[in-house]
DNA sequence: TACCCCGAGA
Protein backbone atom coordinates (compact mmCIF):
# COMPACT_ATOMS: atom_id res chain seq x y z
CA UNK A 1 0.00 0.00 0.00
CA UNK A 2 1.39 3.54 -0.78
CA UNK A 3 1.80 6.23 2.13
CA UNK A 4 -1.02 8.44 0.07
CA UNK A 5 -3.52 5.25 0.25
CA UNK A 6 -2.77 4.44 4.22
CA UNK A 7 -3.18 7.93 5.11
CA UNK A 8 -6.42 7.76 2.66
CA UNK A 9 -7.49 4.32 5.34
CA UNK A 10 -6.25 6.13 8.46
CA UNK A 11 -8.11 9.66 7.74
CA UNK A 12 -11.48 7.60 6.66
CA UNK A 13 -11.31 4.66 9.79
CA UNK A 14 -10.52 7.67 12.44
CA UNK A 15 -13.60 9.65 10.57
CA UNK A 16 -15.60 6.43 11.73
CA UNK A 17 -14.68 6.15 14.83
CA UNK A 18 -12.48 3.46 15.11
CA UNK A 19 -9.19 4.87 15.96
CA UNK A 20 -7.60 1.73 16.65
CA UNK A 21 -7.98 -0.33 13.25
CA UNK A 22 -6.43 3.49 12.27
CA UNK A 23 -3.46 2.97 14.68
CA UNK A 24 -2.49 -0.71 13.60
CA UNK A 25 -2.59 0.34 9.65
CA UNK A 26 -0.65 3.67 10.72
CA UNK A 27 1.96 1.24 13.00
CA UNK A 28 2.56 -0.57 9.89
CA UNK A 29 3.66 1.47 7.44
CA UNK A 30 7.50 0.94 6.20
CA UNK A 31 7.86 4.89 6.26
CA UNK A 32 5.78 7.85 7.32
CA UNK A 33 5.65 11.61 6.13
CA UNK A 34 4.28 14.45 8.03
CA UNK A 35 1.15 14.11 6.43
CA UNK A 36 0.49 10.56 7.80
CA UNK A 37 2.22 11.36 11.45
CA UNK A 38 -1.12 14.27 11.18
CA UNK A 39 -3.86 12.36 9.97
CA UNK A 40 -3.43 9.57 13.26
CA UNK A 41 -2.63 12.70 15.53
CA UNK A 42 -5.72 14.71 14.51
CA UNK A 43 -7.87 10.93 15.10
CA UNK A 44 -6.47 10.57 18.16
CA UNK A 45 -7.38 14.65 18.94
CA UNK A 46 -10.79 14.64 17.59
CA UNK A 47 -11.75 11.54 19.13
CA UNK A 48 -10.88 13.03 22.73
CA UNK A 49 -7.53 11.02 23.03
CA UNK A 50 -5.40 13.60 24.17
CA UNK A 51 -2.67 11.77 25.53
CA UNK A 52 -2.17 9.57 22.94
CA UNK A 53 -1.97 12.38 20.42
CA UNK A 54 0.55 14.33 22.25
CA UNK A 55 2.32 10.74 22.66
CA UNK A 56 2.39 10.49 18.68
CA UNK A 57 3.35 14.22 18.49
CA UNK A 58 6.42 13.03 21.05
CA UNK A 59 7.50 10.31 18.87
CA UNK A 60 6.73 12.31 15.47
CA UNK A 61 9.09 14.87 16.85
CA UNK A 62 11.83 11.87 17.63
CA UNK A 63 11.45 10.68 14.40
CA UNK A 64 12.67 13.78 13.40
CA UNK A 65 9.69 14.74 11.61
CA UNK A 66 9.14 18.30 11.35
CA UNK A 67 5.34 19.60 12.07
CA UNK A 68 3.41 22.17 9.51
CA UNK A 69 0.58 24.32 10.61
CA UNK A 70 -1.57 21.25 10.00
CA UNK A 71 0.11 19.55 13.05
CA UNK A 72 0.21 22.12 15.09
CA UNK A 73 -3.37 23.10 15.38
CA UNK A 74 -3.81 20.09 15.53
CA UNK A 75 -1.77 19.03 18.78
CA UNK A 76 -3.40 22.34 20.29
CA UNK A 77 -6.76 19.77 20.21
CA UNK A 78 -5.21 18.06 22.26
CA UNK A 79 -3.59 20.58 24.99
CA UNK A 80 -7.50 21.73 25.55
CA UNK A 81 -7.36 21.66 29.08
CA UNK A 82 -4.48 20.96 29.93
CA UNK A 83 -1.08 23.59 29.48
CA UNK A 84 1.40 23.07 26.73
CA UNK A 85 -0.63 25.70 24.53
CA UNK A 86 2.45 28.00 25.24
CA UNK A 87 5.09 25.42 24.33
CA UNK A 88 3.31 24.81 20.89
CA UNK A 89 3.23 28.42 20.11
CA UNK A 90 7.12 28.53 20.91
CA UNK A 91 7.13 25.50 18.31
CA UNK A 92 4.64 27.82 15.64
CA UNK A 93 6.91 30.82 16.17
CA UNK A 94 9.91 28.77 15.49
CA UNK A 95 8.20 27.47 12.12
CA UNK A 96 7.10 30.72 11.48
CA UNK A 97 3.19 29.41 11.06
CA UNK A 98 1.79 31.25 14.21
CA UNK A 99 -0.26 34.20 12.55
CA UNK A 100 -1.62 31.04 9.91
CA UNK A 101 -5.36 31.54 10.64
CA UNK A 102 -6.20 27.32 11.51
CA UNK A 103 -3.15 27.75 14.13
CA UNK A 104 -4.37 31.37 15.58
CA UNK A 105 -7.56 29.94 16.18
CA UNK A 106 -6.59 26.46 17.79
CA UNK A 107 -4.25 28.50 20.14
CA UNK A 108 -7.02 30.88 21.27
CA UNK A 109 -8.88 27.66 21.86
CA UNK A 110 -6.36 26.29 23.78
CA UNK A 111 -5.35 29.21 25.48
CA UNK A 112 -9.02 30.02 26.23
CA UNK A 113 -9.66 26.86 27.49
CA UNK A 114 -7.19 27.13 30.41
CA UNK A 115 -8.78 29.47 33.45
CA UNK A 116 -5.45 31.42 33.57
CA UNK A 117 -4.83 31.67 29.57
CA UNK A 118 -7.52 34.05 28.88
CA UNK A 119 -5.27 37.07 28.92
CA UNK A 120 -3.21 35.38 26.28
CA UNK A 121 -6.25 34.04 24.07
CA UNK A 122 -7.68 37.55 24.37
CA UNK A 123 -4.44 39.08 23.16
CA UNK A 124 -4.17 37.16 20.16
CA UNK A 125 -8.09 37.39 19.30
CA UNK A 126 -7.32 41.35 19.69
CA UNK A 127 -4.59 40.76 17.43
CA UNK A 128 -6.46 38.87 14.91
CA UNK A 129 -8.45 41.92 13.95
CA UNK A 130 -10.45 41.73 10.78
CA UNK A 131 -9.24 38.43 10.51
CA UNK A 132 -11.28 36.56 12.58
CA UNK A 133 -13.29 33.79 11.62
CA UNK A 134 -16.46 32.27 13.18
CA UNK A 135 -14.14 29.43 15.31
CA UNK A 136 -12.14 32.76 16.61
CA UNK A 137 -15.25 34.36 17.65
CA UNK A 138 -16.38 30.37 19.14
CA UNK A 139 -13.42 29.81 21.25
CA UNK A 140 -13.12 33.15 22.62
CA UNK A 141 -16.44 33.27 23.99
CA UNK A 142 -16.47 29.78 24.84
CA UNK A 143 -13.45 30.26 26.98
CA UNK A 144 -14.86 33.17 28.85
CA UNK A 145 -18.15 30.91 29.60
CA UNK A 146 -16.42 28.50 30.76
CA UNK A 147 -14.56 30.20 33.25
CA UNK A 148 -17.52 31.60 34.74
CA UNK A 149 -17.31 34.97 32.85
CA UNK A 150 -20.58 34.59 31.11
CA UNK A 151 -21.72 38.24 30.68
CA UNK A 152 -18.44 39.26 28.89
CA UNK A 153 -18.97 36.44 26.65
CA UNK A 154 -22.28 37.65 25.69
CA UNK A 155 -20.83 41.36 25.24
CA UNK A 156 -18.38 39.57 22.80
CA UNK A 157 -21.53 37.85 20.86
CA UNK A 158 -23.44 41.54 20.82
CA UNK A 159 -20.37 42.35 18.81
CA UNK A 160 -20.88 39.42 16.53
CA UNK A 161 -24.42 40.91 15.85
CA UNK A 162 -23.32 44.54 15.73
CA UNK A 163 -20.96 44.00 12.85
CA UNK A 164 -23.30 41.57 11.19
CA UNK A 165 -20.69 38.74 11.10
CA UNK A 166 -21.09 35.53 9.82
CA UNK A 167 -22.80 34.00 12.37
CA UNK A 168 -22.23 30.16 13.18
CA UNK A 169 -24.03 27.58 14.84
CA UNK A 170 -21.48 26.93 17.18
CA UNK A 171 -21.03 30.62 18.00
CA UNK A 172 -25.03 30.35 18.96
CA UNK A 173 -25.44 27.57 21.23
CA UNK A 174 -22.42 28.51 23.47
CA UNK A 175 -24.06 32.20 23.38
CA UNK A 176 -27.91 30.41 24.49
CA UNK A 177 -25.39 28.28 26.71
CA UNK A 178 -24.84 31.65 28.56
CA UNK A 179 -27.83 32.68 28.51
CA UNK A 180 -28.58 30.05 30.56
CA UNK A 181 -26.15 29.84 33.09
CA UNK A 182 -27.02 33.42 34.05
CA UNK A 183 -30.57 33.41 33.88
CA UNK A 184 -31.36 35.83 30.86
CA UNK A 185 -34.08 34.55 29.22
CA UNK A 186 -34.62 38.10 27.45
CA UNK A 187 -31.29 37.92 25.84
CA UNK A 188 -32.03 34.03 24.98
CA UNK A 189 -35.10 34.85 22.99
CA UNK A 190 -33.51 37.90 21.29
CA UNK A 191 -30.46 34.97 20.16
CA UNK A 192 -33.69 32.34 18.93
CA UNK A 193 -35.30 35.25 16.49
CA UNK A 194 -31.81 35.53 15.40
CA UNK A 195 -31.46 32.58 14.89
CA UNK A 196 -34.53 31.99 12.95
CA UNK A 197 -33.34 34.56 10.41
CA UNK A 198 -30.31 33.85 10.06
CA UNK A 199 -31.37 29.91 9.58
CA UNK A 200 -29.44 28.59 12.07
CA UNK A 201 -32.73 27.20 14.08
CA UNK A 202 -32.90 24.39 12.34
CA UNK A 203 -29.20 23.23 13.50
CA UNK A 204 -29.25 20.56 16.12
CA UNK A 205 -26.95 22.26 18.56
CA UNK A 206 -28.43 25.14 18.33
CA UNK A 207 -32.26 24.11 19.02
CA UNK A 208 -30.43 21.79 21.80
CA UNK A 209 -29.21 24.58 23.56
CA UNK A 210 -32.58 26.44 23.00
CA UNK A 211 -34.44 23.76 24.80
CA UNK A 212 -32.28 23.78 27.54
CA UNK A 213 -32.21 27.43 27.78
CA UNK A 214 -35.86 27.40 28.32
CA UNK A 215 -35.58 24.79 30.67
CA UNK A 216 -33.33 26.66 33.11
CA UNK A 217 -35.37 29.64 32.70
CA UNK A 218 -38.11 27.67 33.76
CA UNK A 219 -40.33 28.68 30.61
CA UNK A 220 -40.96 25.13 30.11
CA UNK A 221 -44.24 25.25 28.31
CA UNK A 222 -41.96 27.19 25.46
CA UNK A 223 -39.59 24.11 25.72
CA UNK A 224 -41.79 21.80 25.10
CA UNK A 225 -43.19 23.96 21.94
CA UNK A 226 -39.75 23.78 20.41
CA UNK A 227 -39.12 20.69 21.51
CA UNK A 228 -42.16 19.60 19.11
CA UNK A 229 -41.48 21.78 16.35
CA UNK A 230 -38.17 20.07 16.40
CA UNK A 231 -37.59 18.01 12.66
CA UNK A 232 -34.89 16.15 13.99
CA UNK A 233 -33.88 15.09 17.52
CA UNK A 234 -31.39 13.33 19.33
CA UNK A 235 -30.44 11.80 22.49
CA UNK A 236 -29.47 15.09 24.05
CA UNK A 237 -32.70 16.57 23.02
CA UNK A 238 -34.76 13.96 24.81
CA UNK A 239 -32.67 14.37 27.99
CA UNK A 240 -32.25 17.89 27.69
CA UNK A 241 -36.22 18.29 27.75
CA UNK A 242 -36.81 15.17 30.52
CA UNK A 243 -34.20 16.77 32.42
CA UNK A 244 -36.20 20.56 32.15
CA UNK A 245 -39.44 18.52 33.23
CA UNK A 246 -38.29 15.95 35.65
CA UNK A 247 -37.57 19.72 37.63
CA UNK A 248 -41.37 21.02 37.08
CA UNK A 249 -43.37 18.71 35.81
CA UNK A 250 -42.80 15.59 36.43
CA UNK A 251 -45.32 13.52 34.92
CA UNK A 252 -44.61 14.80 31.66
CA UNK A 253 -41.17 13.66 31.81
CA UNK A 254 -42.57 10.12 32.53
CA UNK A 255 -44.82 10.29 29.00
CA UNK A 256 -41.70 11.63 27.53
CA UNK A 257 -39.74 8.78 28.41
CA UNK A 258 -42.85 5.83 26.84
CA UNK A 259 -42.88 8.64 24.09
CA UNK A 260 -38.67 8.56 23.43
CA UNK A 261 -37.52 6.27 20.52
CA UNK A 262 -34.02 6.16 21.02
CA UNK A 263 -32.67 4.33 24.00
CA UNK A 264 -32.34 5.89 27.71
CA UNK A 265 -29.00 6.04 28.81
CA UNK A 266 -27.74 7.20 32.67
CA UNK A 267 -28.77 10.77 32.01
CA UNK A 268 -31.86 9.80 30.84
CA UNK A 269 -32.40 7.60 34.01
CA UNK A 270 -31.06 10.08 36.55
CA UNK A 271 -33.50 12.11 35.50
CA UNK A 272 -36.68 9.87 35.63
CA UNK A 273 -35.46 9.05 38.77
CA UNK A 274 -35.79 12.70 39.80
CA UNK A 275 -39.23 12.56 38.49
CA UNK A 276 -40.30 9.61 40.28
CA UNK A 277 -39.19 11.42 43.30
CA UNK A 278 -41.29 14.34 42.88
CA UNK A 279 -44.28 12.56 42.42
CA UNK A 280 -43.66 9.86 45.40
CA UNK A 281 -44.08 7.18 42.87
CA UNK A 282 -42.34 4.21 44.75
CA UNK A 283 -42.99 1.32 42.51
CA UNK A 284 -42.32 3.82 39.34
CA UNK A 285 -39.05 4.52 41.02
CA UNK A 286 -38.26 0.49 41.97
CA UNK A 287 -38.74 -0.20 38.16
CA UNK A 288 -36.54 2.80 37.37
CA UNK A 289 -33.88 1.27 39.66
CA UNK A 290 -33.95 -2.20 38.00
CA UNK A 291 -33.44 -0.78 34.65
CA UNK A 292 -30.20 1.22 36.06
CA UNK A 293 -28.86 -2.47 37.05
CA UNK A 294 -29.74 -4.00 34.19
CA UNK A 295 -27.31 -1.78 32.38
CA UNK A 296 -24.78 -1.15 34.65
CA UNK A 297 -25.26 2.32 36.09
CA UNK A 298 -25.72 1.07 39.60
CA UNK A 299 -21.40 2.61 40.45
CA UNK A 300 -22.56 6.46 38.49
CA UNK A 301 -22.75 8.64 41.59
CA UNK A 302 -25.33 10.89 40.06
CA UNK A 303 -27.71 8.79 39.60
CA UNK A 304 -26.88 6.65 43.04
CA UNK A 305 -27.40 10.20 44.80
CA UNK A 306 -30.95 10.59 42.66
CA UNK A 307 -31.71 6.83 43.81
CA UNK A 308 -31.07 7.98 47.51
CA UNK A 309 -33.15 10.73 47.37
CA UNK A 310 -36.18 9.09 45.02
CA UNK A 311 -36.67 6.38 48.02
CA UNK A 312 -36.27 8.96 50.62
CA UNK A 313 -39.18 11.22 49.01
CA UNK A 314 -40.80 8.03 48.60
CA UNK A 315 -40.60 6.95 52.12
CA UNK A 316 -38.87 4.18 51.86
CA UNK A 317 -35.73 4.95 53.79
CA UNK A 318 -34.36 1.67 54.29
CA UNK A 319 -34.11 1.33 50.58
CA UNK A 320 -32.26 4.68 50.91
CA UNK A 321 -29.63 3.74 53.19
CA UNK A 322 -28.99 0.26 51.18
CA UNK A 323 -27.96 2.63 47.99
CA UNK A 324 -26.24 5.41 50.00
CA UNK A 325 -24.10 2.07 52.16
CA UNK A 326 -23.76 0.57 48.31
CA UNK A 327 -21.75 3.46 47.32
CA UNK A 328 -18.23 3.14 46.85
CA UNK A 329 -17.78 6.79 46.33
CA UNK A 330 -19.77 9.40 47.74
CA UNK A 331 -19.95 13.47 47.15
CA UNK A 332 -21.70 16.12 49.47
CA UNK A 333 -24.51 15.64 47.36
CA UNK A 334 -24.96 11.69 48.81
CA UNK A 335 -24.47 13.32 52.20
CA UNK A 336 -27.28 15.78 51.63
CA UNK A 337 -29.64 13.36 50.33
CA UNK A 338 -28.98 10.76 52.69
CA UNK A 339 -29.18 13.52 55.52
CA UNK A 340 -32.23 15.16 54.44
CA UNK A 341 -34.01 12.10 53.64
CA UNK A 342 -33.68 10.87 57.47
CA UNK A 343 -34.62 13.99 58.13
CA UNK A 344 -38.40 14.28 56.19
CA UNK A 345 -38.83 10.61 57.81
CA UNK A 346 -38.60 11.62 61.09
CA UNK A 347 -35.58 10.09 61.83
CA UNK A 348 -33.72 13.34 63.40
CA UNK A 349 -31.25 11.28 65.22
CA UNK A 350 -30.27 8.85 62.86
CA UNK A 351 -29.68 12.11 59.94
CA UNK A 352 -27.40 14.12 63.62
CA UNK A 353 -25.43 10.73 63.55
CA UNK A 354 -24.60 10.85 59.92
CA UNK A 355 -23.79 14.26 59.66
CA UNK A 356 -21.18 13.25 62.50
CA UNK A 357 -19.97 10.45 60.45
CA UNK A 358 -20.01 12.82 57.35
CA UNK A 359 -17.68 14.89 59.08
CA UNK A 360 -15.58 12.46 60.46
CA UNK A 361 -15.13 11.28 57.08
CA UNK A 362 -13.07 15.26 56.39
CA UNK A 363 -16.43 15.91 54.11
CA UNK A 364 -17.09 19.85 54.95
CA UNK A 365 -20.24 20.96 55.48
CA UNK A 366 -22.40 23.30 53.34
CA UNK A 367 -25.66 25.34 53.48
CA UNK A 368 -27.74 22.69 52.20
CA UNK A 369 -26.83 20.03 54.72
CA UNK A 370 -27.22 22.32 57.82
CA UNK A 371 -30.37 23.50 56.48
CA UNK A 372 -31.82 19.76 56.12
CA UNK A 373 -30.59 18.80 59.60
CA UNK A 374 -32.50 22.09 61.19
CA UNK A 375 -35.30 21.03 59.27
CA UNK A 376 -35.07 17.39 60.95
CA UNK A 377 -34.42 18.58 64.10
CA UNK A 378 -37.50 21.15 64.06
CA UNK A 379 -39.74 18.58 62.94
CA UNK A 380 -38.53 16.04 65.74
CA UNK A 381 -39.19 19.12 68.34
CA UNK A 382 -34.97 18.76 69.26
CA UNK A 383 -34.91 22.43 70.02
CA UNK A 384 -31.75 22.39 71.87
CA UNK A 385 -29.62 20.25 68.88
CA UNK A 386 -31.25 22.56 66.60
CA UNK A 387 -29.45 25.60 68.38
CA UNK A 388 -26.50 23.92 68.55
CA UNK A 389 -26.19 23.09 64.69
CA UNK A 390 -27.10 26.72 63.89
CA UNK A 391 -24.37 27.93 66.06
CA UNK A 392 -22.12 25.50 63.81
CA UNK A 393 -23.54 26.84 61.03
CA UNK A 394 -22.52 30.13 61.52
CA UNK A 395 -18.72 29.02 63.08
CA UNK A 396 -18.35 26.71 59.40
CA UNK A 397 -20.10 28.86 56.92
C1' DT B 1 -3.85 16.11 7.35
C1' DA B 2 -6.25 21.28 10.77
C1' DC B 3 -9.49 25.32 14.75
C1' DC B 4 -15.13 26.40 17.42
C1' DC B 5 -21.29 23.50 19.72
C1' DC B 6 -25.76 21.11 23.01
C1' DG B 7 -27.66 17.18 28.33
C1' DA B 8 -28.31 15.43 34.83
C1' DG B 9 -28.24 15.54 41.22
C1' DA B 10 -29.30 17.61 47.53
Amino acid sequence: MSLKHATTLIKSLCARGVVRHARAVFDEMPDRDVVAWTAMLSGYASSGCHREALDVFRRMLAAGVVPNEFTLSSVLTACRGGGGAALIHAVAVMRGVDHMPYVVNALIDAYASHGDGLVDARRLFEALGGRRTAASWTSMIAGYVRWGQENTGLQLFQNIIQDDVELSPFTCSIAIHACASVGNLCFGQQIHVLSIRKALGVNLAVANSLVDMYCICESILEARRLFDEMPERNLVTWNTIIAGSSRCDPLMAMQLLVDMNLEPNCLTLTSITSACAGLAALRCGQQVHGAVLRRNYGDDLKISNALVDMYSKCGSISNAKKVFNMMNCKDIVSWTSMIGGYGMNGCANEAIELFNSMVHAGVHPDHVVFMGLISACSHAGLVDEGWNLLRDAERSL
